[in-house]
DNA sequence: TCCCGAAGTTCGATTTAAATG
DNA sequence: GCATTTAAATCGAACTTCGGG
């Protein structure tokens, strides 16, 4: 390994000026340029690369970001994956890859080995937090800048970035009140999701104002799980049962996108045209919903946005420890979702 | 931050005994018990941690490997990304994950980066790699053990792990044959993939054990593209391609799964019903797949199991060269395919 | 005082060589 | 020579201090 001894011996000056001069430091400015040219060429010549290790030592700094996932699996994780890799590649930081499989002790044996790295920051994709929320109290004690996205938090160490559900909600009743839906199933989200009740107060704001009744019998809850492939399941099995009970529906509510292809299968298998017979709504717009056969109108979380904001928030957070300002209390983003239409929704006939 | 020679005061030894105590170096065998035991009491007492990167600077060692993505929104990557974290963890490294969005400055960015990182090995998830082999190159120079996912490699300084994609060609084709299908279209990868044609291969050398004949004006071919979400396009455009020559199948077999969702969409536009109408067969099986309406048959890569496979090879190559011991061979490893019957298939009527 | 450069210390842990009884 | 412990060197870069012109 080359190392900057090298570059000095090479170079013919101490290592001192060597790092100065690589490093652009401030003391830089007095060393000539003639000094600096053969510095540069003896280091360039010799292929030197500074050794992390050495600096990370002396700096503190690993330029590092610990990002935690909850689930891979979730399809929700991919595109929130894809705006956390781009904003830390823009901003020169690695992300370390941890994925918790909702299990609480790996949480905390990640956990641990993300702080023993001195990660400078930590994102965590919360998509199934109903697990314990000491979980917090861990991430409070860390006491690195520590961004939550997809769970609505009010500490104020902890910043969150989570899609507007409330909004979400009532932008996913509305499009079907007005392609004229009146007789409306929904499918609701497990209680202890934290997601679950503001997206329904969305829709009951928005049925209020309509002056659409919405009916309890056609009111269906999914169970509380622990992995994606079981709200497809589960919203099919909910399906089921409404189409069973034989009163009619033109359109169902869902309450995200994995339920909704469980409902679009559960209707298909039951012979039941989807959009001609009943329309389908989501929420997510996970990519396979552009894919679905039929495409599925949704609610979209801009999400590689979000994990771009929880980078912001963090690369912030980092930046004030670095020039040893003061933290600001954390940062709480809302962001708007949006409608997207696609086939799995239209007028009934 | 507590440090090993607050830990040596608290103890009344000095930091050469606590630091051999604590990592039970093999002269611990002389330290008296009690001895031990104080020293470990005080360790837990202060929450002594010991610093990584000093650890790291002399032991020139970081227990991180990275990991290398050509394209993250690729659904292939999910579930070998699950197979090589639940390795990594338990063989207690930590990944970094780089994706490089299909680009080749990005490439050669994040490999500095993760050599400047001193990963201790490299998996790279080439899905799509039809860039320049020259990268090769590059990845040889590094001289790290690296293993490589979906990608055929003859090299001896990289070792590989893909799918028998001819096996996975004929269990695809002989799936239809058996059901009864004779007419059958077919949508082939693009020529630049190196999955392409042995997967081809085996589609013909079924066709011909089966004395099956492949109308070529039947067969269609996949672009090159760079992105997933063209693929599911390309299947659709070229399924209405063929729907359109009005010379009958009743069976397709489309390349991947992504095509095959395009050609099921493009089926259903046409008031072509799947199975009834068109029985249709992917490779893969993308998480999708078991969502779709209707569900998918597809062939199987056992995608969390490559992904632990590539682990394991990195992880002897990483053993190997801490043990100074000579680095055999690159290793290639072929896992064989296997199939998943769903919905979209059945006996033509 | 300004400019240029070097010697020496520091970061925190590991390891070698050596000192005790 | 053995069991027990430690001082000092080391890893590689960065920063502080200082000296000569």
């Amino acid at each position: 390994m080359v190392t900057i001894r090298d570059v000095a011996k090479q170079s013919g000056f101490s290592s001192t000026t060597v790092s100065i001069v690589l490093n652009n430091a401030p003391l830089s400015r007095y060393i000539p340029v003639k000094t600096k040219k053969k510095i540069e060429r003896a280091a360039e010549r010799l292929g030197y690369r500074p050794n992390q290790f050495a600096r990370s030592l002396r700096s503190k700094r690993s330029h590092t970001v610990g990002v935690m996932v909850f689930d891979m699996t979730d399809p929700y994780c991919t595109l929130v994956l894809r705006g956390i890799e781009n904003t830390l590649y823009q901003a020169s930081y690695l992300p370390i890859l941890t994925d918790v499989h909702n299990e609480r002790s790996r949480f905390e044996r990640y956990l641990e080995m993300l702080l023993d790295r001195r990660i400078e920051g930590l994102i965590v994709l919360a998509n199934w937090l109903f697990l314990d929320i000491n979980l917090l109290g861990d991430l409070e004690k860390s006491s690195i800048p520590t961004a939550m996205i997809g769970c609505e938090l009010d500490t104020d160490s902890i910043s969150s970035v989570i899609v507007d559900n409330e909004v979400g909600g009532s932008l996913a009743l509305e499009h079907l009140h007005s392609l004229g839906h009146r007789k409306i199933a929904f499918i609701r989200g497990p209680k202890a999701l934290t997601d679950s009740l503001p997206r329904w107060r969305g829709i009951r704001n928005c049925a209020h104002s309509c002056k659409l009744e919405i009916d309890p019998r056609m009111v269906a809850d999914l169970p509380e799980s622990r992995d994606p492939i079981s709200s497809f399941e589960a919203g099919q099995k909910l399906t089921e049962d409404l189409i069973r009970q034989k009163r009619p529906f033109t359109a169902l509510l869902a309450f995200d996108d994995m339920s909704a292809f469980g409902a679009i299968h559960a209707l298909a298998r039951s012979g039941i045209r989807v959009p001609e017979q009943c329309s389908v709504i989501g929420f997510d717009d996970v990519a396979t919903s552009a894919l679905y056969t039929p495409s599925l109108t949704t609610v979209r979380q801009p999400m590689a946005a979000m994990g771009a904001s929880a980078v912001g928030i963090v690369v912030d957070g980092i930046n004030a420890v670095v020039e040893k300002r003061e933290i600001g209390a954390a940062v709480h983003r809302k962001v708007a979702p949006e409608l997207v239409v696609r086939e799995s929704t239209r007028s009934p006939l």
